[in-house]
RNA sequence: GAGCUCGUAGCUCAGGUGGUAGAGCAACGCCCUUUUAAGGCGUGGGUCCUGGGUUCGAAUCCCAGCGAGCUCACCA
């Protein structure tokens, strides 16, 4: 618990402290503020609310009496008086405590308070001369004692580390880092009025399952004791909820967890929180405008304007551009890097082939390139098998060369079939399906298709899966028997998407790690904490 | 997984080219009855992340490890 002899004889010196609070008749661990069971405290946000307006003189006249409490944050003592401010629920106030007004034991008691401690004030409102509104404390409660030393005052907790580790220190100190977490409420409140108000129900899916399924990626794998069985948390809720569309649950959503077994940045955390959304009789243009409506309206909400910064850009959420998946590639194309592609470059294979075969990749400085990432996705490329599908190819094109210039909310819409198993394939051009992401500040914020739902079809799906992971891909969808049997029962023409919540707070808060959005962000553990 | 950067008092940070550690806040003592990053006088507080190496001598230079941040890769 201790990282240091000056936090051992600080805790020593409280615990006396703490002894001579009780001495002058305090409990040290009160239950409750006011003491007695049928007195109510005023909160430090009401205060400010109801009497923030009033003059000195109306303060005065008045003689508003009030009861509140909170943490000290900051103390000035000045001899037989003294201020301290008190922070409650992000808000502060300031209190006034004198010793002709609350008396030798009162002022006993003010004298043994630090940094951080919570206590209880019950006196009258009045405006200092600087005019800041103030508690003239008459009587003073100790809540609860702080026996170790706050951060820096001025600066607060700066040491990012600190700040995930020890998120409880980086609320009380940091307060914008408090209002990220108020405005991520927020976000989730909006999207449930949302959803609720257009007839779409909740639902709560496995978090636990035998197979990891609906999205490519790695999972965690635990175990079940008494079943004596190999378990996975889940990478993605998909397959339930489609199950639940055939079971005549024609809109549902869900705002839950997803664990995916990959690496950590600024966009990623091990666990991260998923919303996803299915709409019977809808397609991905329906999903589209849904879409659009869901981000401006999210925004509005919790911003009270649809612009929002971040990153040093203005993103505005109350218009979304769309493009095509190989209209981007070429809109994007880095002429520097060479001649871009046509829109028949995409056509097939053959003609696939011949432009990245001929295309002029430099053999010298490839690795310092700033087209590092397309000069690979185009060497791969090259080495196409016959047979082998090229969706995969033009994909990796599409995020090499257009991903990061996709600041304004984007629509990237027709996906290739070949990285999309789920999807219904548009019915003039198979090799294409209806399937969309949308994108802001740079990065991925959702996807959505109109969700296939011929059983046979997905069945054939998934085996080519199973290929690509005989292929050495790991992460290429598992076979799910039980969700192409649901899908034989009949699932109605369904449009489904997925939403990044916490890439949805990052942009609405400028929050530039996804740590800075998740309250207990995973970290490395330290031998330090275990023990202790 | 790779590269770059960082790790000094509880906190925020200084400590060119090696000579044995400083400031502010916080803490402790004293003064101060309208202050607000309160003020004044004084005091205490450091395995300089860890372990090696070079050197007469290392917070400083080198190597390894641990932890973190950023960028890239994988992915959402």
């Amino acid at each position: 618990m201790f990282d240091s002899e000056f936090e051992r004889n600080l805790f020593e010196l409280r615990r006396s402290k703490l002894k001579q609070i009780e001495e002058l008749g305090q409990a040290a661990y009160p239950n409750r503020f006011p003491a007695a069971q049928d007195e109510a405290a005023t909160s430090v946000a009401e205060v400010r609310a109801q009497w923030d307006g009033k003059t000195a003189e109306e303060l005065e006249a008045e003689r508003l009496q009030v009861s509140v409490a909170g943490r000290i944050m900051a103390i000035r003592a000045q001899g037989k008086a003294g201020f301290a401010t008190l922070q409650q629920e992000g808000q502060r106030l300031q209190i006034y405590v004198r010793l002709d007004a609350v008396g030798e034991q009162g002022f006993a008691l003010y004298k043994l308070l630090d940094l951080g401690d919570h206590i209880g004030v019950s006196g009258y409102l009045f405006r200092t001369r600087t005019g800041e509104l103030t508690v003239h404390v008459e009587k003073l409660a100790f809540l609860a004692k702080a026996m170790l030393a706050l951060p820096e005052k001025y600066h607060g907790l700066a040491d990012v580390e600190l700040r995930y580790r020890q998120r409880y220190v980086d609320l009380f100190t940091n307060l914008e880092s408090r209002e990220v977490f108020v405005k991520r409420a927020k976000v989730l409140r909006a999207l449930r009025t949302f959803f609720d108000s257009r007839g779409y129900l909740e639902v709560e899916t496995p978090m636990m399952v035998a197979a990891a399924t609906g999205a490519a990626a790695r999972p965690f794998k635990t175990h079940h004791n008494a079943l004596d069985q190999d378990l996975y948390l889940r990478i993605a809720p998909e397959l339930y909820l489609k199950r639940l569309v055939v079971g005549g649950l024609d809109r549902v959503y869900e705002i839950n967890r997803n664990f995916r077994n990959e690496g950590v940045s600024t966009q990623h955390n091990p666990e991260f929180t998923m919303l996803e959304f299915y709409q019977a009789y809808a397609n991905y243009q329906d999903l589209m405008q849904l879409t659009e409506e869901l981000l401006e309206f999210v925004a509005l909400e919790v911003n009270g304007t649809t612009i929002a910064e971040f990153n040093g850009a203005q993103i505005d959420f109350g218009k979304v551009e769309k493009l095509t998946m190989r209209e981007a590639i070429i809109k994007f194309w880095p002429g520097q890097a060479g001649p871009a592609p046509t829109q028949i470059d995409f056509d097939n294979a053959r003609r696939f082939l011949y432009f990245v075969q001929n295309y002029p990749v430099p053999e010298d400085d490839r690795e310092e390139s700033k087209f590092k990432e397309l000069f690979h996705a185009i060497e791969i490329a090259r080495e196409i098998q016959t047979g082998e599908s090229i969706g995969k190819h033009i994909a990796a094109l599409f995020e090499a060369v257009a991903e990061e210039h996709l600041i304004q909310p984007t629509i990237i819409y027709e996906f290739p079939t070949a990285i999309s198993p789920l999807s219904k394939q548009k019915p003039d051009d198979l090799d294409w399906v209806e399937r969309f992401e949308i994108y802001a500040g740079g990065f991925e914020l959702g996807n959505a298709f109109s969700e296939l739902n011929d059983p046979i079809e997905q069945k054939k799906r998934f085996e080519e899966q199973l290929a690509e992971r005989e292929r050495g891909d790991d992460e290429a969808h598992q076979m799910d028997e039980d969700y192409v049997r649901a899908l034989a029962y009949g699932l109605p023409p369904t449009g489904g998407e997925g939403i990044g919540i916490d890439r949805l707070v990052m942009l609405l808060t400028g929050s530039k790690s996804i740590r800075d959005v998740i309250l207990f962000p995973l970290m490395r553990s330290r031998d330090q904490e275990l023990e202790s």
